[in-house]
DNA sequence: ACTCATTTGTCCGTATGTATG
DNA sequence: GCATACATACGGACAAATGAG
């Protein structure tokens, strides 16, 4: 799923295939993607890699977190007007 | 000079005294501000929570980093136009 | 060309706090 | 009280790029 070995940061790799989720409508507006614990198992990797990984879809917009909540689906998953 | 204990994230409370060092001239732009190890060893942190406040700095736009060389005071300190 | 020190980038592991259900 | 989940903080490790010598 991902490549610890590849150029791109694994924590990187990870938001990618999140967005293509995203994109692909796999994971929907207002609906939680899944937590740290479950992102950490499903590829492998650190707690600190896969809030990350959040971190970053937030940066682009894709995702907003509620504290103690969860981490969801932006309303608007690409683009705007 | 960092209230652990407090209600302000340690790692924000430093993010804001380098703010006012920038906002007070003692860090100038163009000029790097401490490195993260400096950073860690002045108020007794550990690094990520040193890094932490660059970062916040960074989304701030009071600085800017270039990789393997420092984090630097960004030419403009506060405003705009 | 090479070595050394510096500095940021990434990653892992762990612990505690806070809030919700 | 317990389980889940994010927020913060600590510690250590290695990689990559830069700059000084």
């Amino acid at each position: 799923m991902v490549d610890p070995d590849g150029p791109t940061p694994v924590y990187v790799q990870i938001a990618d295939i999140i967005q293509q989720r995203i994109e692909a409508g796999e994971l929907q507006p207002n609906r939680p993607i899944p937590s740290e614990l479950a992102l950490q198992q499903e590829f492998g990797v650190a707690r600190g890699t896969a809030r990350r990984a959040v971190e970053l879809l937030r940066d682009r917009g894709l995702v907003f977190t509620v504290p103690q909540r969860g981490t969801f689906v932006a309303d608007r998953p690409a683009d705007d007007a």
